[in-house]
RNA sequence: AGGCGCGUAGCUCAGGGGGAGAGCGCUACCCUGACACGGUAGAAGUCAGCAGUUCAAAUCUGCUCGCGCCUACCA
């Protein structure tokens, strides 16, 4: 056997990507349909195919790879498929800037050049996004890599679209929508992003037609005026109940509009007269629809005036705001001009300022959808995690609206409608129709494209070849957990309940988990604008994936969005190189030793186990159980706490130091028994962290004797991987309170490192005594003591400074070197803080409220604890006596 | 306007009815044969405020203050 030497540092340049090339070549992240046993699977939120890996996809697809990581090596069949999304807005908009470079626009090449021209972007720029999520370390089945685009989702986009048709749950309607000015398409409300601003609230005065006065109405958008089909006020409102039935002639325009009442119209805000727009608000189209008024539109689709316009046709929305406000205060019929704060629509792509427009789209009836959504998660059968974000979920879907899902786009899922040239039939199928069934005239396909969004929501069985009955299907849906960011809960994962439901008759997941988000130091979300963006390729190359991905899953707790700092990464990336140096120690002590098998915990001779070695065996049973146990309850903070706890401050602190005699010394058969512990004990740190860290732990897990074959596929440490020893774990606790006690005596009196020390002990109780004893070797490196003495409670020895921890006394002897005035203010510090201790325990045992209803256990502990404070008090005070004595 | 969450050591955060915790930072000493990206020890907190429930509150309840976020059609 022979003994790599590893370098004094880790260097992650040097081993991530040979890694990342070997598990790929190798086939190690293919995922087998027909591999039999328990199936674990996930479908990777598809990121846009413009996208770059940003925070909020490393912190994803950290939790995620861990998940499917872990899951592998526990032997169950799993998956992990990756794909990207075509994200109709947003690619349409990086290709037409490109085009615009060149001088040209997508109007000037037509649709199906342009369409092809996307397509030519996507080959040649897109998805770079991959490459990073490789460089992550993200083990996805590349093998089974989609998008949404691609010919398989295309054909299951399509059947969706026609089945849900045919059920009659999707329609074409004139409805008010949100429209984007600059995209030059409709948005779903979720699309538009709400913003306060800073606005302004005209008064206008409207002159009633048959000339007695004027009714003056209060607006933030003057221009719209121009669309005004009525004025609207509440008929409880005693101010204007009387102007109900009459008319008002509109400004401008001069057309007579009827005032209409309505119980919509709030009496308290503006002047309780309101302007209504049918064609340019929601809800003056609802009050339209409800009174029937006509809907003029005065805004084209660029965000223009139009003929409706009259003298403002061809100016822009804002402008014509000024110059109508100009005109009208030169007519007199402005009354004031207040100041506002108001939300404004903002497209969620390009941040214009939405216009709500009324226009022809295709709507899907959510209802019916939601009700099944709903249901699975109030019965358990999806379970979302945390559950605070079940409500969340709730209060959405039980206030759905209906989900406009046309998209005048043309990068995207084309909608399969077709209108006759000659007779205007409609006809809604999978297969482009070559005539019209009805009059034979030649059809023409709808021109508008699907919300990218409806092709998500079918993401989870797309993926998997429905509509064919795949083995696929059968083997991974539904998919076991999805994991994504609230800010998608209900563009994503509420349409893929509700399409998973309906379509496969089944959820699409067992379990959502909702991470939190990437901020800054600061706290602030980070945004390009803001430029507070770190880039996680930039962190990864500074510090190393593992160390990223380390401090990602250290940081996020559930629910406690995830601060990330330069100093925060460093701190892990320390981390990583304590495992590597902790490695390294192990493997260079390891020289002749011949590994009898990795599965189970290594044979050994029972009556001659070291207490260190059975005590970091029964740790490592605590610490697997509590790492499964978080893994499996998404505790991604709690798994990385836990193993760097046990790895740094257990592990390497304690384990490695107390074994260090035993390698270095002569007796070959300890130092054999320990060898066998020693490459137990690292082998399955290796595999637990193996998870989060995947690039260190691989390289180091080679080095280790015995080792054939990658460590992803190596058995995951399950329970009886240690050895339980509740006696090794009390003794053990015992020692290292002593030691740090004697260590703790060394420091405050400043006693040189390099200066060896007598110790003595005193303990009335025979068994720590006996322990104390006989791990003699152990205690002694580690306080640095030249001899070590542990005799019953007695006659105390001269010149030397006095601890106490539990049953025993610590005395280090420091002839000649004691500073009795520094060691009396360290025992009275010492002894004012059990004071304090000791009176609140007494205060507590005193009431008798509490003696009677407090639980018995509770009350014998603080009897007990009290016992231990009073005779730690006791041997104290009389060390501080002897003390003051010699002071003399 | 409603809803949700958060205020714990200088900073970032765990914990969640009975002895205040971690990481980073800080102080002192140390290049001890894995590691100075290190070791040992140490200092440091009226657990936002007020009231209540309880034998017992950082922890549960209510209110107040401060900070985030989400949803919403008040023009």
């Amino acid at each position: 056997m022979t003994t790599e030497q590893l370098d004094k540092a880790y260097e992650p340049q040097n081993v991530e990507g040979r890694w990342y090339d070997y598990w790929e070549k190798n086939g190690l992240f293919r995922a087998d349909e027909n591999k039999a046993g328990e199936s674990f699977s996930i479908v990777i939120p598809p990121p846009n195919v413009t996208g770059n890996l940003h925070m909020g996809h490393a912190l994803n697809n950290t939790m995620q790879d861990m998940l499917v990581r872990y899951h592998r090596m526990k032997g169950h069949n799993t998956l992990w498929l990756p794909g990207m999304d075509h994200a109709g807005i947003a690619t349409q908009n990086v290709v037409e800037r490109q085009l615009a470079a060149d001088g040209t626009n997508r109007e000037a090449l037509g649709r199906e050049k342009f369409v092809e021209r996307v397509w030519e972007w996507k080959e040649q720029y897109g998805g770079q996004i991959i490459n990073q999520l490789k460089r992550l370390g993200s083990s996805c089945d590349w093998s089974r890599q989609r998008f949404t685009m691609d010919e398989g989702l295309s054909r299951a986009v399509k059947e969706v679209f026609v089945r849900l048709y045919e059920e009659g749950l999707i329609y074409q309607g004139d409805y008010i929508i949100n429209w984007c000015p600059r995209c030059h398409t409709a948005l779903a409300d979720l699309e538009v992003e709400h913003e306060d601003l800073d606005a302004k609230l005209y008064y206008l005065k409207y002159k009633l037609a048959d000339g007695d006065g004027c009714l003056t109405i209060a607006t933030t958008r003057p221009e719209t005026l121009l669309g005004d089909t009525a004025v609207a006020v509440n008929p409880e409102d005693e101010r204007f109940s009387a102007y109900i039935g009459r008319e008002v002639i509109l400004p401008v325009l001069g057309r007579r509009i009827p005032v209409i009442g309505d119980g919509y119209v709030d009496m308290e805000f503006g002047t309780g007269a309101l302007k209504v727009t049918p064609a340019h608000d929601p809800n003056d189209f609802e009050l339209g629809l409800k009174h029937n008024l006509p809907a003029v539109k005065c805004i084209d689709d660029d965000g223009r005036m139009n003929d409706e316009a009259g003298p403002y046709k061809g100016q822009d929305r804002f402008e014509c705001r000024k110059n109508i406000m100009k005109d009208l205060e030169a007519q007199g019929l402005v009354d004031k001009i207040d100041d506002l704060r108001h939300a404004v629509g903002h497209c969620y792509r390009c941040k214009t300022v939405v216009e709500p427009n009324l226009s022809k789209q295709w709507f899907i009836k959510i209802k019916p959808l939601a009700e099944k959504a709903i249901a699975a998660v109030e019965d358990g059968r999806t379970r979302i995690v945390p559950k605070v974000w079940e409500k969340t979920y709730f209060d959405w879907m039980l206030n759905i609206k209906d989900w406009c899902i046309s998209r005048q786009l043309w990068w995207g899922h084309r909608i399969p409608a077709y209108y006759c040239e000659d007779c205007g039939e409609l006809v809604v199928s999978r297969e482009d129709p070559a005539a019209c069934p009805k009059c034979g005239g030649s059809m023409r396909q709808e021109t508008d494209v699907l919300d990218t969004w409806f092709s998500s929501a079918l993401w989870p069985f797309s993926t998997l070849g429905w509509p064919d009955k795949t083995t696929e299907l059968g083997v991974y849906y539904p998919t076991s957990v999805l994991i994504t960011g609230f800010d998608i809960l209900f563009f994503w994962v509420a349409r893929m309940m509700m399409m998973g439901l309906h379509f496969m008759e089944d959820i699409p997941f067992h379990d959502v988990y909702i991470h939190a988000l990437v901020r800054d130091a600061e706290g602030q979300k980070m945004s390009k604008s803001k430029g507070n963006v770190i880039d996680p390729l930039e962190v990864m190359d500074k510090f190393g994936t593992d160390a990223f991905r380390f401090t990602l899953a250290a940081l996020a707790a559930q629910g406690r969005d995830v601060r990330l700092s330069d100093e925060r990464i460093q701190g892990y990336r320390n981390f990583v190189n304590k495992l590597w140096n902790a490695a390294r120690f192990t493997l260079m002590n390891l020289e002749g030793f011949e590994p009898s098998r990795t599965e189970g915990p290594p044979r050994l001779d029972e009556s001659k186990l070291s207490l260190a070695d059975a005590w970091i065996l029964s740790r490592l049973e605590t610490v697997a159980e509590e790492v499964e146990k978080h893994l499996n309850g998404y505790h991604f903070d709690r798994v990385a706490g836990d193993l760097y706890q046990f790895v740094w401050h257990e592990f390497c602190d304690w384990y490695l130091e107390m074994v260090k005699p035993v390698l270095y010394g002569e007796d070959e058969a300890a130092k054999k028994q320990t060898q066998a512990v020693l490459a137990h004990t690292l082998s399955v740190i290796l595999r637990m962290l193996h998870p989060i860290m995947p690039f260190v732990t691989e390289e180091i897990w080679w080095k280790v004797p015995g080792v054939e074959q990658s460590i992803m596929i190596s058995p995951w440490p399950g329970t009886g991987i240690g050895r339980p020893d509740a006696k090794a774990e009390r003794r053990m606790e015992m020692l290292q309170g002593v030691i740090t006690t004697v260590r703790n005596i060394r420091g405050e009196m400043n006693v040189p490192p390099s200066q060896q020390v007598e110790v003595v002990m005193m303990s009335d109780n025979a068994e720590e005594r006996l322990v104390i004893d006989q791990q003699e070797h152990l205690i002694r490196p580690l306080v640095r003591a030249k001899s070590q003495q542990v005799v019953p409670m007695g006659e105390k020895p001269k010149g030397a400074a006095a601890h106490v921890f539990g049953d025993v006394e610590v005395f280090v002897i420091l002839a000649g070197l004691i500073d009795f005035e520094e060691e009396a203010k360290r025992l009275q510090k010492e002894m004012d803080k059990l004071d304090k201790d000791i009176i609140k325990a007494n205060k507590k045992l005193a009431n008798e409220d509490f003696l009677a209803k407090a639980p018995e256990d509770v009350v014998a502990k603080e009897k007990e604890r009290l016992e231990v404070l009073n005779a730690k008090r006791d041997k104290l005070s009389l060390s501080l006596t002897r003390v003051l004595e010699l002071r003399q």
